[in-house]
DNA sequence: GACCGGAAGT
DNA sequence: AACTTCCGGT
C-alpha cells in the first residue's frame, strides 16, 4: 500500500512550513496532547484546502503538485528520521513485524507518552508486534475505547515508515547524526546514565525544554524538567518506576567516580560532566 | 521539591 | 559494575 499521510503528519508537514518547533515526536512538555483524529481517508484532505473558487490553470496545478510533493518528501524524512530517534531511545527495531512483547510494551509507554495517554498499555499484554499488527482498528477500540484509534493510528504510522525503509533500504541519511548511529545503534546495548544524558543534550531542538547545557564548553547542563527527563530514562531503560529521586541518586554515585559533579556553586537541578573536552570538540 | 549519601537489591 | 530502590535527614 503507498505510504499516505496521516492528519497528524500533514499538520506536522504545515508546522515544519511555518518553521515552528519541528519535531512532532518529542513536542512534550508544553500543551495538551496534540490528540488528532485518525484520518481514514487523507488524501481528500490533502487536496481540498483553498481550490474551491475558480478552476486553477494548468501551471498553478503542476506548481502546487511539486509543492505537495516537496512537503510530502521533508514529512517523510521527518516521521523516518523520528521513528529513528525512538528507536534509539527505546532500542527496538523499527519494524513492529519484529517486536516481542517487551518491545510492544516499550513502544506503547512511549506512544502514552507522546500522545499523553493515560495508562493504556496494560490493556495491550502479551502481545507481540505481529499480533499488534493483525489487530484492526476495531480490536484496538475494543481494548481501549477511548484511545484504541490513536494508538491503532500511530502503529500505522510506524508500520508505513518500516515499509519506506525496506523499499529504499541504502537511503541512509548520511548527516550529522552518524556519531549517534555509531554509539547506539548496536541493539541492547546497555547505556550508562551519562551516556544518555549526553544523548538528550546532543539534540537541543528535541530535547533543551527538559535539559539543555548551561556551558557546553564546562560540560555544565541544567535539568529543566525533572520528570520528563527521569520519564525518557525510564523509557529507555524499561523501568517504569523512574523517577528524578532515583535518577539523581544515579548521578549522584557519579561524584565518586569523578564522571559528573556538581558546579562550584551549587545549583539547583544543575549538574557538570567532569571533562567535558572529548565531546565538546563536535558542534550538534 | 531538590539534594545528600547509606544500605540493600538487581 | 552500574545502576535501582528505599530512606532518613538537610
Amino acid at each position: 500500500t503507498p505510504f499516505l499521510l496521516s492528519q497528524e503528519q500533514w499538520n506536522f508537514g504545515c508546522n515544519l512550513m511555518s518553521t515552528e518547533e519541528n519535531s512532532w515526536v518529542l513536542k512534550t512538555t508544553e500543551a495538551p496532547a496534540p490528540v488528532p483524529p485518525p484520518c481514514r481517508s487523507p488524501e481528500q484532505r490533502l487536496f481540498t484546502p483553498n481550490e474551491a473558487q475558480h478552476p486553477p490553470s494548468e501551471m498553478e496545478v503542476q506548481v502546487e503538485e511539486r509543492c505537495l510533493e516537496q512537503v510530502q518528501t521533508m514529512v517523510v524524512g521527518e516521521v523516518l528520521k523520528d521513528v529513528d530517534t525512538a528507536c534509539k531511545l527505546l532500542n527496538i527495531e523499527p519494524d513492529p513485524l519484529g517486536w516481542n512483547c517487551v518491545h510492544v510494551q516499550k513502544w506503547l509507554l512511549w506512544t502514552e507518552h507522546l500522545y499523553r495517554l493515560p495508562q493504556v498499555s496494560v490493556m495491550f499484554q502479551e502481545l507481540s508486534g505481529r499480533d499488534l499488527c493483525s489487530m484492526t482498528e476495531a480490536d484496538f477500540r475494543q481494548r481501549s475505547s477511548q484511545f484504541g484509534d490513536i494508538l491503532f493510528a500511530h502503529l500505522d504510522i510506524w508500520r508505513s515508515a518500516a515499509a519506506m525503509k525496506e523499499r529504499c533500504p541504502p537511503e541512509d541519511t548520511a548527516d550529522e547524526d552518524s556519531w549517534s548511529d555509531v554509539m547506539c545503534n548496536f541493539p541492547n546495548q546497555p547505556i550508562h546514565l551519562w551516556q544518555f544524558l549526553q544523548e538528550l543534550l546532543l539534540k537541543p531542538r528535541n530535547y533543551s525544554r527538559c535539559i539543555r547545557w548551561l556551558n557546553k564548553e564546562k560540560g555544565i547542563f541544567k535539568i529543566e524538567d525533572s520528570a520528563h527527563v527521569a520519564r525518557l530514562w525510564g523509557i529507555r531503560k524499561n523501568r517504569p518506576a523512574m523517577n528524578y529521586d532515583k535518577l539523581s541518586r544515579s548521578i549522584r554515585q557519579y561524584y565518586k567516580k569523578g564522571i559528573i559533579r556538581k558546579p562550584e556553586v551549587s545549583r539547583r537541578l544543575v549538574y557538570q560532566f567532569v571533562n567535558p573536552v572529548e565531546w565538546s570538540a563536535r558542534g550538534e
